[in-house]
DNA sequence: AAACTGACTTGGAATAAACCCT
DNA sequence: AGGGTTTATTCCAAGTCAGTTT
């Protein structure tokens, strides 16, 4: 059953629930099982005639692009209604305590509550808040109300604070309840059913109303994010289905049937005017078959990637500008693994630059720079505004097409001035179907994994010092696409405390042996056991003192979560007999239950 | 061919829950 | 038990990319 699974990737890409938990609910004469674990397998499943049936009738449907037949869900839930202050807790404007109208306290209240947030002491938040802010007021209060400087939303601030600590001193009663009403709301809403599984929803939650938070330099940071009501909700269901209904009162926007697309319900954000979706869990059939697909074709770019690469080093050379401009940043791209650079219209997000977006600004030359020659030097703000920052030596050609695409250039203008996504997703298709820039990202980031586990991990390692090879090969990954964190603000203090551990166990270890050398006439074996185990217990604190260090800037979870082929980190398990828990948590192994149902050890990627 | 739209993946921070020590 | 620390989960913004419209 197991055996060859990753040999490939021919045969259709299928998912079939093979172990279904409890029976729940008949619909249609169609069986619907509580939470499922997804395998891939090659054929249908040999159960029963109706389990074939639907495999082929599956079949048939991923060719002519639909998702689903059947879909069923209870629609979203809805932040709560905003809830007055009370009459004790003041709003003051300059000096003067003053009792503001409810839609004016509700988004007042938005802004006391980030009041310790660094974003309401900038210029461009307080001024769009204010903005918004007054679109709520009543007539009165925009004329009382003219200076943001002279509101005082402390008191506020104090009772959100209040609340919040009232919230951590609750009985545990009081605790277990709202546990309970949790639960209930995600047993109600937090499912649905997909064709004949039940399914975990992602996101059953509205984004409630506060202030905007965008990234880095965003021009609309502190703008309202408006409330979303039941009529601004496309729900999209089976026609088949019981449709889920809106509150009492109220209606859907639209309802639709299109199986085309994956998500249960739609709304338009009042920001940038973009759709946000409510979807599926990780854990979920389409999800899962969607992340195996996209590691598919990253093990295809790895048969052909030679060829690709030999023929970007020839378009170097190219008679044609655009050519070669394609051809170094697509160098760029599989080097460097940078994102493609979509092109963004100016002054509704930040200033963000991917590969085919990078300025003249963003990029500095230096034939020589210490030892090395043809240095380029990179300093630009990527996606979420992190900084990517790199010095590297390149080919001579490399350097000499960059000095030319230069010329005559303003700082702000575009390097490559003849490229943009389009065109070069448009070649890479030509290259190798399905092929476009962020596979190579995926690609070079599942095959430094793979190289790494294989140069570092060691048989004789305790499993701690295996882990922490695996952090290490995670943590090239992570550095190689630029997976940056801050550093955790108790940063400093967590590792004094470990040290102090560690000193604690060398300590105790001391004394053990003494303890040991003084027993050795009595010959008491078990003193020396018990050394034994302090020093396997110093072991393990060293290695996460180590890998804590190591971590203190690098965010491993994006890498791990969407870019490396969990079979090669199942496989590396398998293989050193490292407990897959040791690597994935709960959330993380239900995501990638169909790798570790499918991946041996000797997996390659 | 440029601009726009829609659907989906990818991203770090914020928050909640679990854990560990006294 | 409680409080501080660590880890897991949630949140929602910001990308990619294909298809459609202008």
């Amino acid at each position: 059953m197991k055996s060859g699974y990753h040999t490939n990737s021919t045969r259709s890409l299928h998912l079939y629930a093979s172990r279904s938990v409890t029976v729940s609910s008949v619909i249609r004469d169609t069986v619907i099982v509580n939470i499922s674990v997804y395998r891939f397998e090659y054929k249908p499943k040999k159960v029963k005639t109706e389990h074939d049936k639907k495999a082929k009738k599956r079949k048939h449907e991923y060719t002519d692009g639909s998702k689903w037949r059947f879909l069923e869900h209870k629609g979203p839930v809805f932040a709560p209604p905003y809830e007055p202050l009370p009459d004790k807790v003041r709003f003051y404007y300059d000096g003067k305590p003053m009792k503001l109208s409810a839609p004016a306290e509700e988004v007042a209240t938005f802004f006391a509550k980030m009041l310790d947030h660094e974003y309401t002491t900038k210029d461009i938040f307080r001024k769009n808040f204010y903005k918004d802010w007054r679109k709520e007021m009543t007539s009165e209060e925009k004329s009382k109300i003219t200076d943001l400087n002279k509101c005082n939303f402390s008191d506020m601030n104090e009772y959100f604070k209040a609340q919040s600590e009232a919230r951590k001193q609750m009985s545990k009663e009081e605790k277990l309840k709202i546990k309970e009403e949790n639960e209930r709301l995600l047993q109600e809403y937090g499912f649905c059913i997909m064709d004949n599984h039940k399914e975990r929803i992602g996101n059953f939650r509205i984004e409630p109303p506060g202030l905007f938070r965008g990234r880095g330099d965003h021009p609309k940071m502190g703008m309202l994010k408006r409330r979303i009501r039941p009529e601004d909700i496309i729900i999209n269901c089976s026609k088949d289905s019981k449709h889920p209904k809106p509150p009492p009162g109220t209606k859907w926007k639209e309802v639709r049937h299109d199986n085309k697309v994956t998500w249960l319900a739609s709304w338009t954000e009042n920001i940038q005017g973009s759709i946000k979706y409510i979807m599926l869990n990780p854990s979920s059939r389409i999800k899962g078959e969607k992340d195996w697909q996209k590691y598919e074709t990253a093990r295809r770019l790895k048969k052909c990637v030679d060829r690709i690469r030999a023929q970007y080093r020839d378009d170097w050379k190219s008679k044609e500008m655009r050519i070669r401009q394609r051809a170094v940043a697509l160098y760029f791209i599989d080097k460097l693994a940078l994102r493609a650079g979509n092109e963004k219209e100016e002054g509704e997000t930040a200033d963000t630059v991917g590969c085919c977006s990078l300025r003249v600004e963003h990029i500095k030359l230096y034939p020589k720079l210490d030892d090395q020659e043809y240095v380029v030097e990179f300093d630009f703000l990527g996606k979420d505004s992190i900084r990517y920052y790199n010095k590297i030596p390149v080919e001579k050609r490399v350097f000499k097409n960059l000095q030319l695409f230069l010329e005559n250039k303003q700082p702000e203008d575009d390097l490559f001035d003849r490229l943009n996504t389009s065109i070069l997703n448009k070649h890479l298709q030509e290259l190798m179907d399905g092929l476009t820039a962020k596979v190579f990202r995926t690609y070079n980031a599942s095959i430094t994994l793979q190289q790494q586990l294989k140069e570092l991990s060691c048989s004789d390692d305790s499993i701690p010092a295996k882990v922490l090879s695996y952090n290490r090969a995670n943590r090239a990954v992570a550095i190689l696409c630029n997976h940056q964190r801050a550093p955790p603000k108790t940063f400093e203090k967590s590792m004094q405390n470990l040290q102090t551990k560690i000193d604690e166990k060398q300590n105790q270890l001391s004394a053990a042996r003494k303890q040991l050398k003084a027993a050795k006439a009595d010959h008491k074996a078990s003193h020396d056991d018990k050394s034994k185990k302090i020093e396997e217990q110093l072991m393990k604190l060293q290695v996460q003192a180590t890998d804590r260090e190591e971590n203190k800037q690098i965010a491993l979870g994006t890498s791990k979560l969407n870019y490396l082929d969990p079979r090669i980190s199942v496989a590396w398990c398998k293989k050193w007999a490292v407990p897959i828990e040791k690597i994935y948590n709960k959330t993380q192994r239900e995501k990638f239950a169909w790798a570790i149902d499918m991946a041996e050890k000797d997996y390659e990627f």
